[in-house]
DNA sequence: GTATATGCAAAGGGTTTGCACGGTT
DNA sequence: AACCGTGCAAACCCTTTGCATATAC
């Protein structure tokens, strides 16, 4: 985990609570959380700690630049460090399933969206719609699919 | 707006109804449309439409492949006929601006995911997520941005 | 000591669901 | 006539907010 993070918050103007130091690491734990998977890792270890807690300690450490989320569903949002391994989220629509694919894929395609569309893209939280392969080829075979 | 809606509905075993007809014929003219921001169109010409009927219509519109959806932002997905011009929704986290870019520049990156990623991705579904030019631009001279 | 953070409970958006009625087939 | 679609209201999930108390500085 970020070593530096109470630094970090201070920078900011925030203040250093234990709230605060358990919700990082429980984010760095669950590598991906919603707000409330985030609550229940916390509450293992501080019971008391409360959900609009989370969503506000969430807010500040996305603030300071710590953590992140991506919209992978239509759901909670996922939160993730920013030190973790850029990837970007391949959602399938159809049964769910999650996987991702390194950040590096993506390059080219950021560098035209800044270059002709004066766009920079924020890749961590970049979470892509569609079909896993398996689900795109069940239902290639089972009904009538435009090329 | 797509001639033969009905026939694409009936083909699916739905029934054909006014406020089908209308919901479609309200996302044609919004071009891009929450839930609500689609009701309100519908209540234009028929005022005693309801919320929830506009919800299962565009589920089902969506089924049949007469419409698709994007979230673009932390709040209510945009809707949007499937014949349009195939675009990316450019969302700044900053300023909440919503810009688009032709669907195209994202080809050879979905050509990847495909090939590398056993990915298939719905380009229409896509919103990519940072900053406008100007909203970037203006942190960088703000303040401490890393590289 | 003062300002900020927390817990709690209530309110808020957006969406879904159960049910009786009405309309399409 | 049978079944599907609709309107209405209630329930639901996720998130935010007001306020009194507790805590970091």
């Amino acid at each position: 985990m970020n070593s530096d993070w109470d630094q970090r918050l201070r920078e900011h103007g925030f203040r250093i609570t234990p709230q605060r130091q358990l919700v990082l690491e429980a984010v760095d734990r669950l590598r991906h959380g919603t707000p409330e998977e985030i609550l229940f890792e916390v509450q293992r270890t501080a019971s008391g700690v409360n959900l609009s807690t989370v969503y506000r300690t969430l807010e500040v450490l996305e603030d300071v630049g710590l953590v992140t989320h991506a919209h992978i569903g239509h759901g909670a949002p996922t939160y993730h460090a920013v030190d973790e391994d850029i990837h970007i989220h391949l959602v399938c629509d159809t049964c769910g399933k999650v996987s991702s694919a390194p950040g590096s894929v993506a390059n080219d395609f950021i560098a035209q969206l800044r270059k002709h569309h004066a766009f920079v893209t924020d890749i961590s939280h970049m979470a892509m719609h569609g079909e896993c392969e398996s689900c795109f080829t069940t239902l290639s075979t089972s009904q009538v699919r435009d090329h």
